[in-house]
DNA sequence: ACGGACGGGACCGCCCGTTCGT
DNA sequence: ACGAACGGGCGGTCCCGTCCGT
């Protein structure tokens, strides 16, 4: 369906797009209309034609960045070698390149403070985000966690999303690496 | 040694105790200078006879911040039984009083992913902070924890980071309890 | 030729109209965005529409009080019967009128000692001007001016415009047209 | 009278002082309260012990730049020989050095435009000063002027304002120069 | 007398949401 | 549907005037 998007409908997704990744850099707070318009190559005149208000943008744009973070995920663990998939998630997840992209990279690890003081449905849109990414590591059957352990999943995210959001937010790099390589170890026991 | 802190003093302390919840309870971007003034019981025309700029004050805030709650860990880890400064760490961190009260928590879990986008100063204090959180976790001597082991305790901290983190930003009480239970089995597995 | 200026461009120079007026009135110092804009019919909000900064607008209000300043010269010098025209400017320049009506007569008579501490912009503006209105002086030719006499045209503006801001500073009616009669008769000698 | 002065009345002094020369360089409006206390070593907070509020303050400013430029006229025609005190003046007041600096230099130069708008006793303060400035010129015999021809004597003191005021607007070196040329060859017309 | 904190107001720059015109 | 202008409001900074304390 949607066989030829219109033209809006593609303005639209460009904006969205545009700003999913303009709010991971910048923070909720940190961008305006103008901005979000310019960067999608409009002026901020055309915006509400697409959005009745800033929060209906931003409650799309969790969805599309949850949806887009999903997405990437389930592509990194289906690369993998077959028992895997945890361990290439966790390679991603704390990578010197997820450090230094939050445009790209996990909402939580670049929103996450920020989320609790949304409105609901970026939280709504951010909790759908966590479940859809815990399945997925629940799913991942590896030699130590056991398919369907959805405990140790939920705990392994968490390590990860902490890791990186500390690993940010400090101004020494070797820290920085000390903290992704102890939450790596931490997640994956047996790796040598 | 600062006997009689002068009234300056004192105004100063109140300022910065004051926006040191604020920022926790709003986020950097949500405080204003004439609001952080109005919560310390003062007007706005006084602030720069204590700060050169907000960002200055912001980044005694984040410095305060972080000495208060290293204190307050410090505290909850003296006044458990010995042998188990790490499990009263972790329930305290990971409690819904937490959750509920960032005004009075941990930066990071409150400011985490903001923090990356602040200035020198505050990221400076931000490292300070974990490094004094993470030695404070390293001298809790357990039966599972061995003393020193530097990684395992960044590990801990990353977790229950995250999975405040997490707790907060979700929409669902539910998910939000487990992820915080996963996240403290994980840390102390032999726990009944 | 702009056959039809936009009404951006109507607005814009409604802006710098009031503005010019505005300056010389109360001075640059004296106007904020608000005023100007409140008496251009318009709140502040739209300033930044037109004008980058307020800076920005002074330079184009220094460039268009020159320029109304100059045409209201050549229009003087225009009228007046051949032979006339330095009697004509210089009546005009040091009449009643000029002195209680700084809005739309000299920019340098309302904002000469303002000038040498604005920016660049702003000074270049003027230069241009002054050597437009001496211009114009030289091309007078008169009975005791031969045409050309660049020297005595600066000089005999210099005459006015001290004259002038003089005749404004003081605070005797009196002191103020004599300042002005005997500039008169300094430039136009043989006048009866 | 004043044998010793007191305390105050030095602290009064040095602030006076202090204003002129600021009030000189920076205009009416570019001065502050804080800015003037801290030029004469004093912090703002004792401000209000000298002056009823700036208002009066700047009266007295003006009343002081007055006396002291008038001082100085007076001393430069008295060094000059006999017969040709006109003379020093005029190339004292058009010479680069006081189109340099305005802080110690005739107030009408610096302030002249500004005045037109500050309250009664500054235009007051203006005025008498005016007056002595233009009997002092009278004053001086010459061979082209009449001791007693106060016309001419208010002509040339208008000359020498405006050509003034209009060097230190300009931006362009050489016309600041022509223009103080022109206007002392047109009070000193018999000048070789 | 002087230093310094404080209250209140102002100004510039920016942003959001709306309403025009095209 | 899009661009552009406009209205109102807010935030940071600075300043004046006052009132304490010393």
């Amino acid at each position: 369906m949607a066989d030829t998007p219109s033209r809006k409908e593609q303005t639209h997704e460009r904006i969205v797009q545009a700003a999913s990744r303009a709010v991971r850099r910048d923070g909720f707070a940190g961008v305006g209309v103008a901005g979000l318009m310019k960067e999608a190559g409009l002026t901020h005149g055309g915006f509400y034609a697409h959005f009745e208000s800033k929060t209906q943008l931003l409650a799309e744009v969790a969805e599309r960045a949850g949806a887009d973070s999903a997405t990437r995920l389930a592509r990194v663990a289906a690369k993998a070698p077959p028992g895997q998939g945890l361990q290439a998630i966790v390679d991603a997840y704390l990578s010197d390149r997820h450090v230094e992209s939050p445009e790209t990279g996990c909402p939580f690890a670049a929103l996450g403070t920020e989320i609790a003081r949304q409105e609901a449905p970026v939280r709504a849109a951010a909790t759908r985000y966590l479940k859809e990414a815990v399945d997925l590591l629940t799913r991942q059957s590896t030699d130590w966690l056991n398919p369907g352990d959805r405990d140790t999943a939920l705990a392994a995210y968490c390590s990860m999303v902490g890791a990186l959001v500390l690993a940010r937010a400090v101004d020494d790099p070797e820290l920085s690496r000390a903290l992704r390589s102890a939450t790596r170890h931490a997640i994956l026991p047996d790796e040598t």
